[in-house]
DNA sequence: ATGGCCGCTATGAGCGGA
């Protein structure tokens, strides 16, 4: 199938913030089988690498490159085909005790897998950390990656990009996840040279990829849009699709996020 | 939204999530 320096066929790349790999290993699994996804990033795995369900994934056909943590945080990169050059967190001057990010390249495509921090409440301790952590971001891929080449950076970035991306926009105006100086940082991550592929293919408001698990907020569309794939523009011309699996945050057991997919031609 | 949930932890009420 794979040629050296060829490639071959589309790509189906995803991300997911699944709550805990292990209490979502078996919605996980069915999920592969259905979408058969070529690449997917996952966040909030929850789990040191050493409990990690590598063993019912490669029965179910996909590599796992991970970077884990126990009971908080961990990200993960699943593959139809073997990760290269793997890159575990920044790799720079200020080791992260948190596991928010791995990187790989599959088939000429540079993926990242990002957590990037909640901030709890803005003005809060873990507000500048996520603030600073979005600083970093930036300077990881000014460091290590480039604008030119085809990349993903995909994952929960905690972040509403505007209030289209909001259920209530008057509600959580200025609050966490919603506040100006978050959408600014993350704005400066894009400026690096990434799009928003899934706004670029939907216009309009009302689609969301996180509902709280409390009461009829699922039922009601009470939700925020804080999972995202952003692309360079190599990238975004080869994305021919980009939605957001809403029926699967539905029915038992669900994480409180939805997967995002995008579809990806040839180069 | 008044609040409502969920997953984790050497299992129990507290933390964190968003």
């Amino acid at each position: 199938m794979t040629r050296t320096g060829v490639q071959c066929r589309a790509m189906k790349l995803a991300t997911w913030n699944v709550n805990s790999i292990r209490a979502r290993h078996d919605r996980l699994l069915a999920w592969l089988a259905a979408e058969a996804p070529d690449v997917v990033c996952l966040q909030e795995t929850k789990v040191e690498d050493s409990a990690f369900p590598f063993e019912s994934l490669a029965a179910a056909g996909y590599h796992a490159v991970t970077l884990g943590q126990r009971s908080y945080n961990g990200v993960a990169l699943l593959s139809r085909e073997v990760a290269q050059d793997v890159v575990r967190g920044f790799v720079d001057d200020d080791p992260d005790e948190q596991a928010r990010t791995i990187a790989a390249t599959f088939r000429g495509v540079r993926v990242i897998s990002v957590y990037v921090p909640n901030g709890q409440e803005v003005g809060s301790d873990k507000y500048a950390y996520k603030l600073s952590w979005l600083q970093r971001l930036r300077s990881y891929l000014e460091r290590t990656c480039d604008p030119s080449q085809p990349l993903a950076l995909c994952g929960d970035m905690n972040v509403a990009p505007t209030d289209l991306d909001v259920h209530d926009p008057a509600a959580w105006h200025g609050a966490v996840l919603c506040s100006d100086a978050e959408r600014a940082a993350l704005q400066r991550v894009m400026d690096w040279g990434l799009q928003d592929v899934f706004r670029a293919h939907h216009a309009e408001g009302g689609l969301y990829s996180w509902w709280d698990y409390r009461g009829v907020a699922l039922f009601k569309n009470w939700g925020l849009r804080i999972d995202h794939i952003f692309t360079t523009a190599t990238l975004a011309a080869r994305c021919t699709a980009c939605t957001i699996d809403r029926a699967t945050r539905k029915g038992p057991n669900p994480s409180d996020h939805a997967p995002v997919i995008a579809e990806l031609t040839d180069a």
